[in-house]
DNA sequence: TTCCATTGAATGGGTGATCCATTTAATAAT
DNA sequence: ATTATTAAATGGATCACCCATTCAATGGAA
């Protein structure tokens, strides 16, 4: 295949040139005190141009949600490329929540609406790779939290309102019933629905990708020691007026010693607290 | 090959129990108003449920930044796959930032440690993709900027006072120089030591992944007109002192004033304002 | 006609063999 | 001791297949 490897290389120029990336010689001006210069260069791979050229037209808004990529086969040709090299792009990209692909007739690779639950991963990673620890993953909930009782005070509309109404009965159900762990998710769902009520999917975002692994260890606590938090659905019902009534100094105070009582019920064996318990196993329900 | 498959399969159960993943039936109790049902499922691949061991491994510690990976010939045979699915999912993981990929003898897949900056690629994408709108990100960028200065009046530390003093130099040194898309250059520095300065690095990379996409408006804007925030550098000492002098309420009060200014500059020419202009292409320093 | 089973093409999922390019260490030549 | 050469390890990439799934077209039975 060496001997005949013409007609296929054309597409992408290969060796020489573009596979150094041009080293740029850290132009903070004088004074600068850091600079640690000479950020490594990795050579650039086909993989890596393809994900890239992809995500620019998508940019450039000549792809959207919906549209369709052409089969696999066609488009490495179109590349100049291997299957397997365009392939592991897709892979990438799907990984990305950027597409989705299917299989059969009529399949294909096509583009996703965006899932804005991607940054949970990217916070779980995080936390798997020690980067960032379970002490300001929760501090930082804390003031999130703030903001978005803050914002849905501001914003949240009547279905927003019904909505956790809706999801406050399900957990005296739950409670009733003695069905914990179902009541765990309420919380999970609780706390979405909170932040969906800001308006604003940026913040609602942010929101759930620090709650999500709270959530976590909340389920993994509930689950292994069968405690439960005391009078659960009447607190959130007090919050839940304070919110309708748009009263921000009462909303806060409420979720503030709310967070803080289930800290402490957390804290109180902190041997289930361990990280690998919370990362390692999707619970049910629990959509990643 | 496949007449001697025998002994490749063991390890990877493939084709039928796993393959289809358990229909949860969405098993939020009586009352739900919502439910739109049956998300979709999707088989399961090789390559996913590679990415997700190792990420276990990394979740229950086996696995560490700066470990190393089995090269792809001997670790493609201890899962029983082919070495193209092994590296579809590595190449997976490398995007994501928890792998990084060197050649040559010594070379292989070395565990990273965590780059906070990926959640930046995560808020492209989703603005990309129009899940979110560059309002919303402007939006919640004015809140968690609040936050910041807030978190940044309690923890900050003398280095980080330093740090932001001699950015402010940098960002003068450019100013009298003329040196336009540098000072641009520092501006997005300087946030990021802002952000840094809270001492909680979920904060920063909240802050960071709401903050990038908007210093690539304000890049394309004076990059394009010319124009610039006048007393920039002054502005910015200002909020420094009140930073030093942990007074909230001021340092609050200026960083508001400054980004209200900074959006009626960007917004006297909406034209410019294009998504595609920001997005499309990486600016020199800009890393990604 | 209507309905259902069959078939076959399109497409992603996956494999194995093979070669190239880069990097490093060991070795040989100077 | 220094420098050039060589060889091995490893990721990067390609090719040529084959399998599994899906769905539309086809055709026969009711």
């Amino acid at each position: 295949m060496s001997t005949k490897s013409s007609p296929r290389t054309p597409a992408r120029p290969r060796s020489p040139s573009p596979n150094r990336r041009e080293r740029v010689p850290d132009h903070r001006a004088a004074g600068a005190p850091a600079a640690p210069a000479f950020r490594p260069i990795h050579t650039r791979r086909a993989f890596e141009e393809i994900c890239e050229r992809i995500r620019e037209q998508l940019a450039l808004g000549v792809l959207k949600p919906g549209d369709k990529l052409p089969p696999e086969r066609d488009l490495a040709q179109q590349l100049g490329v291997s299957r397997n090299v365009l392939r592991e792009a897709l892979r990438s990209l799907e990984m990305a929540g950027v597409l989705r692909l299917l299989k059969g007739v009529k399949g294909g690779a096509f583009i996703q609406e965006g899932d804005t639950s991607r940054m949970n991963g990217v916070m779980r990673d995080m936390l798997s790779l020690g980067t960032i620890s379970v002490r300001e993953l929760s501090e930082a909930r804390v003031h999130v939290l703030d903001l978005v009782v803050r914002l849905a005070c501001a914003n949240a509309r009547k279905a927003d309102l019904d909505a956790l109404e809706a999801n406050i009965r399900r957990t005296e159900d739950a409670t009733r019933e003695g069905r914990l762990l179902d009541r765990v998710e309420c919380s999970r769902e609780f706390y979405k629905l909170l932040a969906a009520s800001t308006g604003n999917k940026v913040i609602a975002m942010i929101m759930d990708s620090v709650t999500e692994i709270h959530m976590r260890f909340v389920y993994a606590k509930v689950s292994s020691s069968g405690v439960a938090m005391a009078r659960l659905a009447e607190k959130r019902r007090q919050f839940l007026a304070a919110l309708g009534e748009r009263n921000v100094a009462s909303a806060t105070r409420l979720m503030r010693t709310h967070l803080e009582s289930v800290q402490r019920m957390l804290e109180q064996d902190p041997g289930a607290m361990s990280l690998h318990v919370a990362l390692a196993e999707v619970q049910p329900g629990m959509r990643r």
